[in-house]
DNA sequence: GTTTTACATCTTAACGTTATCCTAACCCAT
DNA sequence: ATGGGTTAGGATAACGTTAAGATGTAAAAC
């Protein structure tokens, strides 16, 4: 590989005299800048981004690191994120270390020792206190997203999942739903209780019917879930409406209320969370009603921030807080 | 942040026993390695990997250059290119210019520019030919996945669709169908040439009959194969089976078939190509039989193909030949 | 004819690492 | 006592780039 002092001696110039050109400033002939660039251009030469970059200490690059690429609901966060970075010049780069923590840590290692100029983590990624304090402690330009840690030096992009439950348990009750139960997500995260404490809180305000039976506790996949209706239908308690923490539960109550012969919506409205894109097994009609997540706003305004900090480097971190949008298909009208 | 000379000069010793220290090295006194040691650990000290990557000329680290990220057709092939590279402890990061020519080409520049040891590029990113001699001039170390630009110095992983397509009018043969058609997928690519070819020649190899109305032209969406399909069963042609170039022409050739009542595989069979994920509009139940493409051991390969290049350096491009699989569902039995 | 101005050009240092070579001290065997 | 081998440690150069300062030279201004 060609390097700018190759250029230099073949067109006997400075090195100087060729960076120049190639960062079309000011200060060569005309004849030498035609020689240079003719040089350039027969030894396929490219500046060495790492040399440049080392000495600028500046890379115009940010890195992502996430659980996993290969999930189709971070489709609208990947697109948020590159439209961002590509709105100001900035290169972006995906990783991810699904296997473990380890994978993980080593990426951060990777993207923080110098070749990015700051990172963005999404979610459950860095949900481990340990990995987190590692990632913060070791660059101060960074970026969660739905990952509201304390005590943390990065900026925050979070979803309000609190006023989220309120409104989808708010519209229910407006419906005029009588009897309503909430099917919780993982509550191993904090979302899993932002949801629920919405959902109370909506429940209580409307002073509306809320007892133990009121709330099944599911997690993040869709057999719980459906087992926990059916065993609420058996015993002869029979809802007219149901909120649930996440998509995925949702599914799993659709599944348990339709395989009772309850037609939905008529005789039950559901509203899930996430607007997560079914599986094919999942696929069942009527469509599900939720709260979707701006995940593309998100991933642009977290490039946005980062950016911001990279540029104004020591200053408090920044938490920017999104509303889900209720989005209403055929589970509840 | 603090450099290795900030930690020499806290630890007053030189750099080089930071250095050794840093990469387990002998040559530093127990009471020197500790004292050190804690210095780092006090000064959350990382080293730079731009300085480090400079000197050592090595990175350790491959990139992926994709058409487009969003797509969960390319999950395998993400996964296979991720456990390639973990298994030779190398770092890999993907990054993807959807947008146009030159947001690709800027990142084929950004990640041969010295901050990864090669790249590897899927597909369609490289078929403008201009762009594949631009990335060819500039890395000796890269891997092409599916495009076969001849004259190129990168290695690369093929599929071999002739045989696939030849497979797959064969099964169709040997079940005793009798009029086959076949439908194009994009013949502005290599890859419809290839197919059809395949076709063509099993066809001719069995004695099939065969003709200018056994060969609908339709591209890589839904709508114009079913179209053609609707088409040539309007002027009253009844084929008993079709091997599509694709799964998505595929899906319009059933959508067609099962709106004129036409039974299937009772009376028609049918295989795509690809082993496409169906979008929600395009599940169809007869589910579909199709030549499976290995992405998964494609992507492994081609990342053990990359780095053997760049530990090997100068020797002639290697090229990988894969084989699809058939795979066979409802539309084929 | 001198001074100013402008511009072209080169020299040097810096970015943060690691590798290579060198010195000094020490131990052990002769 | 001398020589050879090991070990701890340091000085220096190198990787490939850019920025800042120094130098030279020609045209323009007085």
């Amino acid at each position: 590989m060609a390097t700018i002092s190759d250029i230099a001696r073949q067109a006997n110039v400075s090195r100087t005299l060729v960076s120049r050109v190639l960062n079309n400033k000011s200060g060569v002939s005309p004849g030498n800048r035609k020689k240079i660039l003719e040089i350039i251009e027969k030894n396929h030469y490219v500046p060495n981004g790492l040399a440049k970059s080392l000495v600028l200490q500046k890379t115009t690059t940010i890195g992502v690191v996430m659980d996993d690429l290969c999930n189709d609901f971070f489709f609208p966060l990947i697109r948020g994120l590159q439209d961002g970075a590509e709105a100001q010049d900035y290169n972006i780069l995906f990783c991810s270390g699904r296997r473990d923590m380890t994978a993980k840590m080593k990426y951060v290692d990777y993207l923080t020792s110098g070749c990015t100029d700051g990172i963005i983590a999404y979610g459950s990624c860095f949900d481990d206190e340990e990995l987190f304090r590692y990632a913060a402690a070791k660059s101060a330009n960074s970026v969660l997203i739905e990952s509201n840690l304390s005590d943390c030096q990065a900026d925050k992009i979070l979803l309000d999942n609190f006023h989220g439950a309120y409104t989808a348990t708010k519209h229910l009750i407006k419906q005029g739903r009588k009897h309503i139960v909430h099917v919780t997500c993982d509550m191993n995260y904090d979302v899993g209780l932002e949801r629920l404490n919405g959902f109370v809180s909506a429940m209580h305000d409307y002073r509306m019917p809320l007892g133990p039976e009121s709330i099944l506790y599911a997690d993040h996949f869709e057999s719980i879930a459906c087992q926990q209706m059916k065993k609420l239908l058996a015993q002869g308690n029979r809802p007219d409406a149901c909120f649930a923490g996440a998509d995925k539960p949702a599914y799993g109550v659709l599944r348990a209320v339709l395989e009772a012969g309850i037609s939905v919506p008529g005789e039950f409205a559901l509203i899930g969370f996430d607007d997560d894109v079914p599986d094919s097994k999942d696929m069942l009609f009527p469509a599900l009603s939720t709260m979707r997540q701006p995940l593309y706003e998100m991933g642009q305004a977290g490039v946005k921030l980062l950016i911001e900090r990279i540029n104004r480097a020591e200053s408090e971190p920044v938490t920017r807080t999104f509303e889900a949008e209720l989005v209403l298909r055929e589970t509840c009208r």
